[in-house]
DNA sequence: CAGACAGAGCGAAACGTTTTGCTTTGTTCT
DNA sequence: AGAACAAAGCAAAACGTTTCGCTCTGTCTG
């Protein structure tokens, strides 16, 4: 039905070989180029992407696997990474996994069925294992968000523990010496976090009891729950740090439910800044997360190794790949008024 | 360097017709059929979709684009959508139209040069011109939460403007005379659960002057900026409705910065269950719409019309097309605790 | 037992591009 | 003027599948 290449040769004599040429950029007698700019118009040709795809094994597609997709921070990374892409003529084929490692497993595979060109993975859990099948194929990866340790791929994130510190930091400057953590320790990034706020504490010579420290998933509940049972201790925490947005979320519908205040009872500093932060009052304080340059930063990484992978197809002795990155991005402290002055 | 057919010939002594029919489900002898598979497993053979693709011109990909990809309403769709259609095979492409509706037309002429085999649209306005494209190529569409009134595509949504009307009809017959409505005509959700609000206030006899109808965007600001102008008034309204995720987000806001409190000074409604209607409290009395039917509902559609289109490429006589349909799903009142008694 | 028929397999022709190596044409340099 | 060279174009061979029409071998039917 839809008009090929051929019907263009009929129309303008020339043959497929130029007319491949012309749709590839190549040079042209302005006099045939013009013929088949007019034959393309009027047959309303456009090129059929899996002919092309079969012969260059290039598909112009990026599979793009994420731990939780019904999330908000996941969601923000998304739309950056889409537009970017889009941009540079890739389509984004998105798979979920659900926090499931054998989802995410089966979603590599299937995307690699696709014959993606590359892939950008934000992993659910801290094994590297879901990464053999694309390295062992030669497939471009770039971790989004949470490093595995795998020195095979590049990886751009955030400076979860440095940033962590600071933010623990401000709550001692505020005058805190009671301060609780909640958190999370089955992914890497609470536990770089945690492991910032730990070294602050230790700094400031801040002792954590273990009722003060709240270790659970990223989720509502854990937030929720948590702050219930700080808030009902005997002697209760003056500021708290929360260690993600879904913590925040629930810690917040706590403190609303409980007699408490804030700041003026307990102050509340949390990692993740997105729109809910901005429904409490006073606007929280929070850690944010450059969440555009991370999307940039990771096909800027991801296109910069396909284009290598390119090269060395054609040349037996290309240029020594680049070294694989990874690239930290400075999170950084945007305060509200959720962080007061400890009272006496 | 992947496997290919050949390959499996060359192990097998079968011929590729034989081993196409394997591939597709076909009857071979057990023998031959073991045979192929032992090869299948030792050459680590994987079938090249781009190369069936070209064949078949079908792409096993489906093609969704939303109005706005940075919205929870959106993304927990696409969380739904995602799965199902993974279930049946298809690989998603997604695409962001960021609420431009030249971005849209671009999206979906960028998708059908990727081939794909359906489109699922969310779509950003009222005018049904993106559908042009699609209709005259053939593929089939399915209009997923908003209508644009054109007959010639299936389309899924949500009843907004009944639900609106017993949304309104709950504050009524809580004994509110003073009702307001935040909401928007410029999308046609908005428009629907108007109508359904003005409706329930004419049945009721309940007046809507000028300075309690506020129209705007589905925006967070437009939610803050109404609420506060509410509240304002000499004589505030008791009852709000609110007409979307966002628009609860910024109302919600400017009651908690005001000496008002929900629900003893003022009652609320609001349109769209989403996290964040847990984070107030009292709990947010909502209309939630069924989100997972929604996607699954459309994802039947889809797949229905796919088929069909199939089964006329294969026989000139085919049975009639199947009609298009408007599917609406139910949404359901969820009371919370932000609707309380008028109070005198 | 002849004829019909079903099951299993095969060869070859698609599908719509890109790419390779070759020809032709025209220009520039000595 | 002739050689050398670049630019532009061409034909044909890929790329890895599916599918069409055909053959062969049994088996069933009357």
């Amino acid at each position: 039905m839809a008009a090929t290449i051929r019907d263009i040769k009929k129309v303008t004599g020339l043959s497929l070989a130029t007319i491949s040429k012309y749709l590839n950029g190549g040079n042209l007698l302005p006099e045939n180029r013009a013929k088949i700019e007019k034959a393309i118009k009027d047959l309303h040709y456009e090129v059929n992407e899996m002919a092309r795809g079969l012969v260059t094994s290039q598909s112009m597609t990026i599979g793009v696997v994420v731990f939780d997709i019904s999330n908000v921070f996941t969601c923000s990374v998304l739309s950056f990474l889409g537009s970017r892409l889009r941009e540079a003529g890739y389509a984004v084929m998105t798979c979920d996994s659900q926090n499931d490692p054998q989802l995410e497993m089966d979603n590599i595979r299937f995307l690699m069925g696709k014959k993606v060109d590359g892939l950008v993975i934000m992993p659910v859990g801290l094994s590297p294992a879901f990464l053999e099948p694309p390295i062992k194929a030669g497939i471009p990866v770039v971790l989004l968000d949470r490093s595995v340790g795998d020195s095979r791929v590049d990886c751009v994130k955030v400076n979860n523990s440095e940033a962590s510190y600071e933010a623990v930091k401000l709550l001692a400057g505020y005058g805190h010496r009671k301060i609780a953590v909640v958190g999370s320790d089955t992914v890497v990034t609470g536990r770089e976090r945690l492991e910032g706020c730990l070294a602050a504490l230790k700094d400031e010579n801040i002792a954590l009891p273990p009722a003060c420290l709240k270790l659970g998933a990223h989720s509502i509940e854990h937030g929720y729950q948590s702050m219930q049972e700080l808030l009902a201790l005997p002697d209760p925490p003056t500021a708290v740090f929360l260690g993600n947005f879904e913590i925040i979320l629930g810690a917040v519908m706590a403190i609303n439910e409980s007699s408490f205040s804030c700041p003026d009872d307990i102050s509340v500093i949390g990692f993740d800044d997105l729109i809910v932060s901005k429904l409490s009052n006073p606007r929280l304080s929070v850690v944010v997360q450059p969440l555009r340059s991370l999307a940039e930063e990771t096909v800027r990484l991801l296109l910069n190794r396909i284009e290598y992978e390119k090269t060395v197809e054609a040349d037996a002795d290309a240029p020594d790949a680049p070294a694989h990155v990874e690239l930290v991005l400075k999170a950084r402290i945007v305060e509200g008024g959720s962080v007061a002055r400890r009272r006496e």
